[in-house]
DNA sequence: GCGTCTTGTAAACAACTGCTGACTTACCAG
DNA sequence: CTGGTAAGTCAGCAGTTGTTTACAAGACGC
């Protein structure tokens, strides 16, 4: 009756990754404390040190993830409102630990900060490409990253403020302002 | 040669709360430590706990603060991308420590946590009125709010990251997104 | 001068932090 | 069945955290 899933590696790093995407994304890196992930994943603190090496290591690892699970998004044209606005929408209801948030939160160490930006300037270039900015337009750019910063903003004061009508807001009522939002920053449609 | 300002109450209090708005603002809550603080106002860290009994106290004054100074602000109806621009860029030099991101950081305390939002909150209401919103509408508000956002989001962006030209915008560069953002969010000119 | 309140200092406390090492136990090839 | 190894447990370490306490010294009325 105790233990259906004991001795598992693969299943417990998953675990461990997923209770830690959901505590950094949602409290930050330093007010989060290695016990409160082992905790919600239901397992021992040492294993964190085991298979993450370190806190920063467990860290660089949720980067990395939602580096993979971001790389093949917002690529049509049009749709770059309706993605941000299903991801904040998802995020904002548990079922997923926010991605989003993660890429603002800062651990300070160096080589998670190179992962945490490489995400970023990523997805800013992307969404620029998305908007038809040429490549070197350096304004178009700018733009672009004021979009991410945004729909990073959004997600941070969704999931940190109880603000009416904000928080309640789900996809479809985010959707129209966001969509405006994009065709103002990026109107090379 | 050694101290020419001790023995100033009022001095130290402002000191401390000078050095703890600039670390708080820059690390978050739980990444600061009191010594850090202490330290940065070159002062002992047992007066943190005479003057604002503990590093929650000292948090919430440091809230007080920007409500008070952000109180007065925001009024006039074309002037919110400026204001914003002017907020964005002269936070990011180190003149002054960047009132709006203490906005984003969450001490988790209950009080703290009142004081934020009913700022935030203030704050949404007054760019929906210079967005000539009509008092009720949660339409005109939510996208007041969306703005909010953007800029909250753009603070704490250009303070934790580096992402050019994002990183290097002056005040001009990043007045034209805002305003195209303002007009779009908030139309009601 | 003396006495007293205020301001600042220093040392220490208890709790918590990330992390480690020695250990038990489940699993599986042989 | 059995030995070896991977997986998980446990207790504790060394350092840091916020906070408190006891003490030294300036400011000032008298």
């Amino acid at each position: 009756m105790t233990s259906p899933r004991r001795r598992d590696a693969a299943g417990t790093r998953r675990l461990l990754l997923e209770a830690a995407r959901r505590r950094f994304a949602r409290n930050g890196y330093a007010a989060t404390t290695v016990r409160d992930i082992a905790d919600e994943a239901g397992v021992n603190v040492a294993l964190i040190n085991r298979y993450f090496a370190s806190k920063e290591g467990l860290f660089e690892a949720c980067l990395q993830g939602v580096g993979n699970e971001l790389g093949d998004a917002v690529v049509g044209v049009d749709q770059v409102p309706r993605i941000i606005a299903r991801q904040l929408s998802g995020a904002h209801k548990g079922e997923h630990p926010n991605q989003l948030l993660l890429l603002l939160r800062s651990s300070g160490d160096e080589r998670a900060e190179e992962i945490r930006l490489g995400i970023l300037r990523s997805f800013a270039e992307r969404m620029a490409a998305a908007g038809n900015c040429a490549p070197g337009n350096e304004d178009c750019l700018l733009r672009a990253q004021v979009l991410l910063s945004a729909a990073l903003g959004l997600a941070l004061l969704r999931s940190t403020t109880t603000m009416e009508p904000l928080t309640s807001a789900d996809e479809h009522d985010l959707l129209a302002p966001l969509q405006d939002l994009f065709d103002a920053l990026l109107p090379g449609r």
